[in-house]
DNA sequence: TGATTAAGTTAGAGCCTATAACATATGTAA
DNA sequence: TTACATATGTTATAGGCTCTAACTTAATCA
């Protein structure tokens, strides 16, 4: 077995790849959560995928492009496990707010690394539009169940300032858990408790009954 | 004028630079807010500093360790204004726990290179609990504040997880601000009105009065 | 089949990190 | 004051990385 998507691939027989693409971003992923957001090269990644430390850049302008391929798929699989997450309970309970919150955390505990990345691109405006797009899709999910919950229009003034207090507080504990930031709590303060403990207190304060 | 501190420093007419180690910390700080967390290089550094490429390791033992080094005076100087920011009210109001958070924005804001990179250090672990310690310095600040407006210790289980959750909301509001992922917001949404509506949100939501 | 293109290869320029070996100040102790 | 030890510079260099150029092999399609 194996023979494309593998870390550590059969020695090729064939002159072509055939998956070079796809088994370097599946590389890359790997190598960054093992060595961190940064903890890559496009040489390495070369290397594992078994092919010349120039073959890469038949697939990618340069490591920033690989990067953003990355990342991008990683904001569809993030977006799509908060829609998930959202799901697993009735529109507009709290629980479907929580539920989208306790998606997000997942990712970031599972893919810490590439977590991290999605959230440490400031160069390489190209393919940035793009990403924008892809994340604004995550806060519309956030935004609508808020809205939601609150019997109020997605875009009302109300429901947004809730979804974004929402947005803010789940971004950062995800990114102080994996940062370790949070040692004391890590043990004391359960993800589902926090999250529906921000639910609660910031929905109820924008005039939940 | 000038002499030391400077980012394009006189020529040197003496052997000893006198003050290189601080001056490479400020090269490297303008270095970050231009290019970014990654975006500097000892040597660069050495060069604008006016010493070879070889000086900054007789200071430093590597990248990492002048990165910790940057960070760790930005943690002091991240927990000197947090608690200004504090002062600037009465013990116990929801303005002084804002004006703890507004100090953070404004931090982040105001150098949001070096803020990212404080919270994108994972290798290194040498100097690490150093850097913990300043971290926890100024979640301490939060706590106590919390404490103090919820009229409980600042170390009890209420207060603990509101301050965790102010902590988290407005880590996350800095960074999303910075990553310019709140685009939409930032025209619309004022830093101190979202700073009090998170803070009566999950103050009332714990009890207060 | 033959031409074009996609996807590999090797070679190498130029940058970076980090170390070794050497040079020059500075400070301390006799 | 002199002499040694130490701190802080220097040059040179090894080895890694990014990315390009020029070339080669395979796949496609007219």
């Amino acid at each position: 077995m194996s023979e494309s998507h593998d870390t550590l691939p059969d020695r090729r027989t064939t002159y072509h790849h055939g998956d070079l693409r796809e088994q370097l971003l599946a590389v890359v992923r790997e190598l960054v959560e093992v060595h961190g957001p940064d903890g890559f090269s496009v040489a390495e990644a070369a290397r594992r995928a078994g092919v010349s430390t120039a073959a890469p850049y038949k697939h990618f302008k340069d490591r920033t492009e690989l990067m953003n391929a990355l990342v991008s798929d990683a904001m569809d699989r993030l977006a799509e496990q908060m829609a998930q997450g959202r799901d697993r309970f009735a529109v507009g309970t709290y629980e479907s707010v929580a539920g989208i919150g306790q998606a997000y955390i997942d990712f970031a505990k599972a893919e810490p690394g590439v977590f991290r990345l999605m959230f440490s691109l400031t160069e390489g405006h190209e393919e940035d539009d793009i990403l924008h797009q892809k994340g604004n899709l995550c806060r519309d999910i956030v935004d609508r169940a808020c809205g939601a919950c609150l019997g109020a229009e997605a875009n009302s003034p109300v429901s947004m300032l809730s979804a974004y207090i929402l947005w803010t507080s789940v971004h950062g504990h995800a990114f102080l858990s994996i940062d370790k930031k949070n040692k004391v709590e890590a043990e004391d303060l359960d993800d589902w408790d926090f999250l529906m403990a921000v639910s609660r207190a910031v929905l109820d304060a924008s005039g939940r009954r």
